[in-house]
DNA sequence: AGTCACTAGTTGTATATACACCTATTTGTC
DNA sequence: GACAAATAGGTGTATATACAACTAGTGACT
């Protein structure tokens, strides 16, 4: 198994990018049936999470600049999956899911757990935690130096 | 510590790429004063440990796709920092660093460790080691799945 | 030699990402 | 209430990333 590591690379920031593009083209190509890009869906999975949020909450959750996150929602919204309402402070944006938007997340599960499948079955159980657990501290971490 | 941690993300991709945005930004602001992006440097990085080599196993070392690579390396070339020969095989083209390459290598040095340090000290001891080594496997394992 | 499959790299296009800067709104202070 | 400082979000621009389709060179089989 560890006959299939890519060499190491000494740079932190080189070898998680390089993990991010590896695992990212894996998701793609499983969400591909879905219409959906593997940055949409997960906006779809953190409004199912937080429910109706404020557009700056989602990213702070993502670690996502709010250039980027404006333009990422955008097209959810023109397809009708997200919905945006006014909060009592009007520069406030809150997002919620539409109906049409949680048929659509419903429809991308199995594509999605195909997915996580697929990477975790290559890999000793103690790196997947890694993945989802000791990668939100380094997140945080990297946020907060 | 921990209570400066995102929260978990059910998404395995999802994590990693937050992660890989976070860090990268960090990066990119001790990096900003050398005049290189983050995937700059870990073109030339690669370029050092590599010596001249062919094109396309710089983006097997680096997990990236033949276009992004073949426009990520233009303007380095442009710049003067790598170079370009021609194998026996006349479609290969083999790169490797020019003198002044090198310098800026170096120069790029300081920064690079800043950003290594500033990182590393948010972190547990052993979260380094899954950064630059069990991603590694985790990458090898993505592309194989 | 002809040709067909394969491989290395590039071009066209689309999305992802973020910085600098902008507008609209809110809030704190006088 | 007036107004400066802070905050939410968007625009302009630049780089990062990759898929589809392409060109060009290689090699194998006839």
């Amino acid at each position: 198994m560890a006959a299939d590591a890519l060499p190491v690379l000494a740079c932190a920031c080189a070898s998680l990018r390089r993990a991010a593009r590896a695992v990212t083209q894996l998701y793609e190509a499983e969400l591909r049936v879905t219409g959906l890009r593997v940055s949409q869906l997960t906006l779809l999975q953190a409004l199912q999470r937080m429910g109706s949020s404020p557009q700056s909450a989602l990213g702070e959750l993502l670690a996502l600049d709010a250039t980027t996150l404006s333009r990422t929602l955008r097209p959810l919204a023109r397809a009708g999956w997200i919905r945006a309402t006014r909060g009592h402070d009007r520069r406030e944006t809150r997002w919620s899911l539409t109906a049409a938007g949680r048929r659509r997340f419903a429809r991308a599960r199995a594509p999605w757990e195909r997915a996580q499948a697929r990477l975790r079955t290559r890999l000793r159980p103690e790196h997947w935690k890694l993945l989802v657990e000791d990668l939100a501290l380094v997140a945080g971490a990297a946020r907060r130096a």
